[in-house]
RNA sequence: CGCGGGGUGGAGCAGUUCGGUAGCUCGCCGGGCUCAUAACCCGGAGGUCGUAGGUUCAAAUCCUGCCCCCGCAA
């Protein structure tokens, strides 16, 4: 049984070299092809295309399958895939290269969280719990039939970064366990039931600034949905300023409506003003041009009051 | 050459315009006060001012090259 892994970012480099550790074979890795990065646009190689060269795995690199990339991928006469956050989506005659199929390890219980960025979206909508769910591909978007789903819950005060991680070292486990399934072709998949399910579009920068008219717990989901990238951020004086992280906190302090994105420092602590009277601690914060750093930090060094553009 | 911010004792900043040997808020060490403390008081250690070179009687400060960190944009 010939498999193919396809992927792209960290969280899918993860997933690989746990599967690789636990003694699984792949014959080729997928992945998009290097990108210019960084303020040197320097082109660069995607987390599983690295890891892919670290393991000594075969890799083709491509954005879209032509017909070059699909002759090749005939040409290594694969059985099935395993895509995890390839970030393509497929058509049927893509579909129909692998005769075991494609199968693709999502972030969320589907049909809830379809789309690119399903733990960022389950931590917004402040879930408790989501999970993984393993499925049969098909041209629609995180649409296939399902053959596993594993529920796991969100740890108290989790980024999206951190919950990524995890995901994608239990859902290593997850392949693992269902392998041996797919290898067989005896399957049992469950159809998806469309009317339920919700959309977890890419997290678009335009929306990962703070409005401090919110409620302090809805802003400490965004902070943590939004770290490691993009950052939630908000800005004063022209300046801007990342929030790392925060938390929602009662000390005390009450902010009326004209408090709204004061920040105050209560009890050593680093608070800024909310709506409803509520109040976030900020903890870590990278302002503009500086390395992140604590928020006292941050205060130590201002020179007046801080009101944060609501 | 996409735009921009920054590198000053362990941390965050000031000082650079108008050169004259380093300051603030913390942290740390020691002592005191206190039932106690993240509070307060007293004392102390700790800095090649990113780096290389230049100008000058004198450079953190002026000139030139280089290195590193970061925000935006992509």
């Amino acid at each position: 049984m010939k498999f193919l892994y396809a992927g792209t970012p960290e969280s899918s480099a993860t997933t690989l070299r746990e599967l690789v550790a636990a003694g699984y074979e792949f014959d080729s890795v997928l992945t998009r092809e290097d990108a210019p990065l960084g303020r040197k646009r320097v082109l660069t190689p995607s987390a599983v295309a690295l890891a892919a060269a670290e393991l000594g795995i075969k890799t083709i690199k491509a954005n879209r399958l032509t017909d070059e990339v699909r002759q090749q991928l005939a040409g290594r006469k694969l059985d099935a895939a395993l895509v995890v956050a390839y970030g393509v989506l497929f058509k049927q005659e893509d579909l129909d290269l692998l005769p075991s199929g494609w199968w693709n390890l999502h972030f969320s219980l589907l049909p809830k969280y379809r789309g690119a960025a399903p733990v960022q979206h389950a931590l917004l909508a402040g879930e408790s719990e989501t999970g993984l769910t393993l499925f049969k591909i098909d041209t629609g978007l995180d649409t296939g039939d399902i053959l596993a789903r594993l529920p796991l819950k969100f740890e108290l005060g989790e980024t999206a970064g951190e919950a990524l991680h995890r995901f994608s070292v239990i859902g290593a486990t997850l392949l693992a366990e269902n392998i041996p399934k797919i290898a067989s072709g005896i399957l049992r998949l469950e159809k998806q039931n469309d009317a339920e399910a919700t959309f977890a579009p890419k997290i678009n920068r335009s929306q990962t600034q703070v409005n401090w008219h919110l409620d302090s717990e809805q802003i400490e989901r965004q902070v943590r949905a939004y770290n490691p990238e993009p950052f939630a951020y908000s800005s004063y004086d022209g300046i801007g300023l990342q929030v790392i992280s925060a938390r929602s906190v009662q000390l005390g302090w009450q902010p009326d409506s004209g408090e709204i994105g004061l920040v105050k420092t209560v009890g050593g602590r680093i608070v800024v003003g909310c709506g409803n009277q509520t109040s976030l601690e900020l903890l870590t914060v990278k302002p503009a041009g500086k390395s992140s750093m604590t928020a006292q930090d941050w205060v130590r060094g201002l020179k007046a009051e801080v009101r944060f553009e609501a």
